[in-house]
DNA sequence: CGGTTAGTTGAGTGCATTCAATCCCAGTGG
DNA sequence: CCACTGGGATTGAATGCACTCAACTAACCG
């Protein structure tokens, strides 16, 4: 169960940045934070809930009816696809500042919001506000646009990954992609602290665990990586990336 | 090369419907145009040029400056992301109303665009017009939101097909996806007439058109399709389901 | 008629999967 | 303190599905 944290406005606080923790988050200038000036994004924060969600904790279910949409500030999460055979397919990875459970499908949410990492913490907007918002605020409307924009290409880029790549070539495509998300984070990207399972990643890149363990262990044996429990670290970044572009 | 076909305005007109051909096309009530009265749809025109484009002819390619936004006015198309190894993967097909170029990365186009049907005519906008009637036109600016979610859960569901399906199962499922736009563009649905070869379906699906062409075989066999040349006859749409969901 | 292109089918290979065993580690309780 | 347990990861052996290579057919066109 999700765990509300600070209220958005303390009682009786007068709305200015010291309430809020915007001016820290780290995703104050992304995608629908970024157009805001502090007033515009005081308002859109009063209407949000920051909430805690445990490592595997749903923020919403495909076919569950439309509820808040989620901007994390903390943690790593994923948007997937559940099958009716018990599968998943996760669609993309979160990072701190990305936003989730936009999309809906006749008033239900499209896919699947899983926290991957141990600590994940959101904003999360009712819908009405957050719609509201974008209807009033043309700055936030061009925002969602550039945001829906980048995901496309970001889900384009991966689907070509899985359909052309050999099993070898897809990790270390994955890993990739991670380091570039974490730099742009202004994280290690170095070593990568990844808190993604075996299985996790697997479902990400249409592979079975062992395939995905076999890969790893090639990939190391090549001295691209080194592993060392949670962490991956990059020894030879061009080699790698020359890995994730063909042959197994 | 691409023919240029009727100007959008004859030499003296009247920005009149009667000058256009939007009231008799198929894209009239789709997407950007959708939310424009008559007046508006009227100026949006003006700046287009309608083209006409032969098979596997590029309406625009992966790293070209940026160019026109494409809308479907007639015939199949696809978009694609080309590989440096020479292959590429088809990442969606266009039916009639269908939008396509309007993605780009620092000025240049992120995918191919390429006819796949014999005839595919196209209304294209060059870059400036569209993007200024979106900003001032709020309703279309709602429009292109609509347009890239709906793009984006196409993409997210065919990735989850591709991920999870094994080959016959992905063939099925193209197929039912396929009867349903067809049907949704209102075209004949039981029997689809699919003008895209094995190659342009195994670059979609992931697949070598060696495996495209058993799993139509086998489809075939179990009596759930016909073939004929370039028609798909669909004779058992609740079995041709069942078999796009799981198994072999 | 020969040349080309698209599609089908067969034979054999190889890569990812399945099945299974083992290891490691953290948590728990005797 | 240590045995037990469960989840995640790794590795091995064997299977099977999709791929590669190749032959052949059909349709189309010069």
């Amino acid at each position: 169960m999700a765990i509300r944290l600070t209220p958005a406005l303390a009682p009786g606080g007068v709305p200015t940045d010291e309430n809020r923790p915007c001016p820290r988050c780290p995703g104050r200038h992304t995608n629908i934070c970024q157009p805001l000036e502090p007033r515009a994004l005081a308002a859109f924060f009063d209407g949000c809930m920051r909430q805690r969600w445990a490592r595997h904790e749903f923020l919403f279910r495909s076919g569950d009816p439309l509820g808040s949409v989620f901007k994390l500030t903390a943690g790593i999460a994923a948007v997937a696809k559940p099958l009716p055979s018990g599968e998943r397919q996760i669609l993309r990875f979160l990072m701190p500042g990305d936003v989730c459970g936009y999309l809906s499908d006749d008033g239900h949410y499209s896919f699947d919001g899983v926290a991957i990492s141990e600590e994940v913490v959101t904003c999360s907007f009712p819908r009405e506000h957050f719609d509201g918002f974008v209807a009033r605020n043309d700055a936030m409307g061009v925002a969602v646009r550039l945001e829906l924009s980048a995901v496309l290409k970001e889900v384009s880029q991966h689907m070509t990954a899985m359909g052309q790549l050999p099993s070898t070539a897809r990790v270390a495509n994955f890993l990739c992609t991670m380091r570039a998300a974490f730099a742009a984070h202004g994280m290690e990207s170095r070593t990568l602290d990844l808190p993604m399972t075996r299985t996790d990643i697997g479902d990400y890149l249409g592979l079975r665990i062992e395939t995905v363990s076999r890969a790893f262990t090639t990939l190391r044996r090549r001295r691209l990586i080194a592993l060392d429990g949670e962490t991956v670290t990059i020894l030879d970044p061009a080699g790698l990336a020359a890995a994730a572009r063909r042959a197994a």
